[in-house]
DNA sequence: GCATTGACGAAGG
DNA sequence: CCCTTCGCCAATG
């Protein structure tokens, strides 16, 4: 049971939605508004939360549309697990990541979130699903 | 329908 | 301790 738990985005929840729309992505963008302001997380964690932990790629990939979705999507409070900005190069300008984030108290140095493991924000625990 | 890619992550050298 | 390689899943060509 240690491996079936990788497609519960896809098999236990069709896309009810829109095509073009899956359910996998919608989950990622409630994960990612929910995250309190001041922290941030990790795609791992998000993956995780999601149940497919070894594919934090797709939250990735998920955020990438995210920009185009009407609720704006935090992106900014999501970076990789090291706490580097890896998908700063994806918003409007490559410093708009930086900046949305210093203005939450978040400060980057040398590409890495301060104090990274302090503002951690891990959905699986903080956020305390079923 | 197969091959490549991608905002990651863990393990190995 | 830094860099390289492999794995994973979904989307795209």
């Amino acid at each position: 049971m240690k491996k079936a738990n990788k497609k519960i985005s896809r098999e236990e929840k069709p896309r009810n939605l829109k095509s073009g729309e899956y359910n996998f992505y919608a989950d990622v963008y409630d994960v990612v508004r929910q995250i309190p302001k001041g922290r941030v997380t990790s795609y791992g964690a998000i993956a995780q939360y999601l149940g497919t932990k070894m594919s934090a790629r797709m939250v990735g990939w998920a955020l990438n549309s995210a920009q185009h979705v009407h609720p704006r999507v935090p992106a900014q409070r999501v970076v990789n697990r090291n706490g580097m900005l890896t998908g700063k190069m994806h918003f409007s300008t490559p410093t708009e990541m930086e900046a949305l984030l210093k203005k939450e108290k978040v400060f980057v140095k040398d590409e890495v979130v301060v104090d990274f493991e302090k503002k951690f924000w891990d959905p699986s625990k903080e956020l305390t699903l079923k």
